[in-house]
RNA sequence: GAUCUCGUAGCUCAGCUGGUAGAGCAUCUCCCUUUUAAGGAGAGGGUCCUGGGUUCGAGUCCCAGCGGGAUCACCA
């Protein structure tokens, strides 16, 4: 603990008068509570005052405005923030006024955590709040909060000494989290999301799992792992990047649905839109193709919208992106012939290599024909996606457990959702052919030799596994934050993560 | 990983071409029984991120480091 300032002193000599007082600081009991500060303000009327006539309610002390023998206190609960109307004689009815003038008026601070009891009524100037009848220290507070303080006017509302630096936002979310009451609304929404969507893949009649974090082999996507090691089998262990051959093991064992809100882990860059770790959903469907899954994922996005905003158009930034079926479709070809003027699907390696240096893009040596398209696409038709748009029939070279496309062996039953210039979902027609499967996990291995980091190991067992047979099977990843982000109108991915990743504080 | 940028009181910030550190809010003392950035009178509070350097003198200029942010690269 770092060494404390003048206003944390004087708070712990508050709590220590408290005690000598024989009031405790921290009590266990707290009366019912029957009120919340935003019911109140959304529905009490004069006419009705008789129902307001005891409420209870606790929250955090997050201003004082003393006046003399009465006073004025912003309690703030977890619905909003409601006035409090404290008067001397109705605290303090006898002649020791030490209650109002002591435990009140001196040993209570901005950020304590207090119980009321009173009755609602309409101040001179037309507010509503609560009369305080009984009031109760439940839980003192040593380190002062910042102090943010709001004006409303007819022009709108101004803060003040709004808490904004970014790295303490973070480093204290709960601090953040206290002081700026539209930081809860994201996540609030961000657990609206979660529950929308459960809710519908709960109707379809999917089952919802759990499959291993730690996996002995990381597969199912392409990136570098992070590792770790599990003493009592002596073992390297990595935390997974994908749930995805899990997944398909338990369709193949007989479940016709299947999903799971995984979080995954990978250790690559950090920017605004990646943390090591972040959430998707992953959904299995036995006896469905990509394309039922792209009308599927369009109504549960849209019901998403819906249930978060009351509608399908949903800013973000600059833009108002609508969610409302059907979206755009697009093959991956059309989209690069729409963006760019070529018609790449022909060419071959040294001929996409030369159109990607037109367009000034580095391709490192080692990258594959389907890499290099993937590229041309990321850098010349995605940011320019900015209503939600599928993109199909990917190659088969960047899509290693896709099924072949049932036109063109060498392109994949694939898609992704593009939205605001970034993918929020990848899905596709599985590939069950074991030998097929195997043949392209070890063209991965090859990739791998080449340099490619990021290029998928070969899993065995899941081998072993489709040779039992794998059902017709659609799959899709969902990322949550992305999609979070973009309905909560967010430009970073830290800000719909409580505790995103940061460096430590003291090295 | 690269480039740019920021780090001053509990919070938000000012501090010019280098000259002993400033404001508002918060805190403390006093006045005030319907205020709402309440008001009035007074007071205290600083390792100017850290370490070097230049200088008679550094919050300010230079170098290095630590931490943050933005952009780019890799990726979802």
């Amino acid at each position: 603990m770092h060494e404390l300032n003048e206003q944390a002193i004087i708070r712990t000599q508050k709590k220590a008068q408290l005690e000598a007082m024989g009031i405790n600081p921290y009590p266990a009991f707290v009366h019912p509570i029957n009120a919340k500060a935003a019911t109140i303000l959304a529905h009490y009327k004069e006419a009705d005052k008789a129902n307001y006539s005891h409420v209870v309610l606790a929250g955090r002390i997050m201003s004082r405005r003393i006046i003399g023998a009465a006073s004025f206190v912003e309690l703030q609960d977890a619905s909003g923030r409601i006035q409090l109307y404290v008067q001397r004689d109705t605290i303090s009815p006898g002649e020791d006024k030490s209650h109002y003038n002591t435990f009140f008026k001196k040993l209570l601070d901005i950020g304590d955590i207090i119980e009321v009891q009173g009755f609602v009524f309409t101040t001179q100037v037309g507010a509503i709040a609560v009369h305080v009848t009984h009031l109760r220290l439940l839980t003192k507070t040593l380190t002062p909060l910042p102090v943010v303080k709001e004006v409303t006017t007819q022009e709108g509302t101004t803060v003040h000494d709004a808490f904004t630096d970014p790295e303490q936002r973070y480093r204290q979310r709960y601090v953040d989290l206290i002081v700026n009451p539209e930081v809860r609304k994201v996540f609030e929404q961000r657990a609206k999301l979660i529950h929308t969507m459960k809710a519908s893949l709960h109707r379809q009649g999917y089952l919802e799992v759990e499959t291993p974090i730690l996996q002995p082999i990381y597969g199912g996507a392409s990136a570098r792992p992070f590792t770790t090691h599990h003493h009592a089998l002596d073992i390297r262990l990595y935390l997974r990047i994908s749930n995805e051959l899990y997944l398909k093991r338990l369709i193949i064992g007989g479940y016709e649905g299947v999903y799971e809100f995984a979080k995954d882990f990978r250790n690559e860059g950090m920017s605004r839109f990646h943390n090591p770790e972040f959430t998707q959903v992953e959904l299995y469907v036995a006896y469905k193709d990509y394309l039922w899954m792209m009308d599927y994922v369009e109504e549960l996005v849209e019901e998403v919208a819906l249930a978060l905003h009351g509608t399908t158009k949903v800013p973000f930034g600059s833009h108002l992106i609508n969610f409302k079926r059907p979206w755009k479709r697009f093959t991956m070809f059309e989209a690069i012939h729409h963006f760019t003027g070529y018609d790449v699907s022909d060419m071959d390696e040294a001929a996409l290599r030369t159109v990607a240096h037109q367009f000034g893009i580095h391709i490192a040596d080692n990258l594959a024909k389907g890499k290099i398209i993937d590229e041309i696409f990321g850098e010349k038709c995605e940011p320019y996606l900015i209503q939600p748009t599928i993109i199909t029939d990917y190659p088969v070279e960047m899509s290693p457990l896709a099924k072949r496309h049932r036109d063109n062996p060498a392109l994949t039953e694939r898609f992704e959702v593009i939205c605001a210039g970034k993918e929020i979902c990848n899905a596709f027609s599985e590939l069950n052919d074991p030998i097929d499967q195997q043949q392209r996990l070890e063209e991965q291995r090859t990739l791998g030799e080449r340099g490619d980091e990021e290029a998928m190991v070969v899993d065995h067992d899941f081998l072993k596994a489709l040779r039992y047979g794998m059902p017709p099977t659609v799959g899709i990843g969902i990322g949550i934050d992305r999609l979070t982000m973009i309905m909560t109108n967010s430009n970073s991915i830290q800000d719909v993560l409580f505790f995103p990743q940061m460096r430590p504080e003291h090295p």
